[in-house]
DNA sequence: TATTGTTATACTCTATAACTATA
DNA sequence: TATAGTTATAGAGTATAACAATA
């Protein structure tokens, strides 16, 4: 059993639990100053990545989850006026939601929050292992998603 | 506004979405060949880890929940034998959970399904680079974790 | 007939509150 | 009075199934 990759693997199983816990999402509300649960942040900070309209498929698609999910949160959004759906010109069964300047100015506000806490976990960091950082995350976020696809495509034997 | 920081930020969160969804929880399950949810996942892989036996509280605080998920999925680990729990010698209102054989047996399986994902993952990878993202994952952990504890014992307003 | 999205429903995960027993 | 754990309850988050409208 090899002790780098274990170490990487705990290292990343830490990072994934602190994360996700209740009290650090209400920490991001709060300091953002914005009154949103964990779905409706994921869709709006989703949607000013994309910087353009998407379809309610794209979205569950790029956060991984049921579009049913997206619908519901996406209806409740709206009527926050936080973003707007409009119908897609080209396929009449789709809409496009986008942001409103409302919604960005929220989704931007939490983005903040997180990246700032990164910023300051990595203050005191040499600047060549930030850039490390940056580019070795970088490339496992894509050989990792690119290899679960491919593992998860076999599906059950 | 810092590129590369932001990019750091953005992988992080891609890898946490892809870890996440339930897919990816059944996969490991049916790859490690068990029959547990996540919370049992969790808290057996927790214990391994630990290496010896942990109370209640510790597992929760490990995991970062509230004592009473533990609870319930201790007792359930406990009643299919995944599990046992003794009574504290120095503090007879505390328990400390242990894994049985059957229930090391169990951790290992999830645990080795995920470790060869990462595995596979960086299997093209440079030793160097692979040695690096270890430093710097493990790094960026305890920062992160050390920079949040103290984000957050602040309180709100 | 396949696809986009919605509605309705149910399940999983986790938190909060109230309680018991020991310290 | 404070702490460890449990029981009971409620809520957030997400999946599945059945359906509508359009392609």
């Amino acid at each position: 059993m090899d002790e780098e990759l274990s170490r990487t693997v705990s290292a990343f199983r830490r990072l994934v639990t602190t994360i996700n816990r209740a009290k650090t999402h209400d920490r991001i509300v709060e300091a953002a100053g914005v009154h949103l649960d964990r779905p409706d942040v994921q869709i709006l900070t989703y949607l000013l990545d994309a910087a353009q309209p998407r379809r309610v498929g794209a979205i569950a698609e790029g956060l991984q989850v049921e579009s049913p999910h997206v619908t519901r949160h996406v209806a409740l959004l709206e009527r926050r006026d936080l973003l707007v759906r409009v119908q897609d010109p080209d396929d009449r069964r789709a809409w496009l939601i986008d942001l409103t300047p409302a919604g960005i100015d929220a989704a931007r506000r939490c983005r903040e929050v997180t990246t700032t806490w990164f910023a300051d976990a990595l203050a005191g960091w040499p600047d060549a292992d930030r850039a490390e950082l940056s580019r070795l995350l970088g490339q496992l976020a894509d050989d990792l998603s690119v290899h679960l696809q491919g593992v998860l495509k076999c599906g059950p034997s």
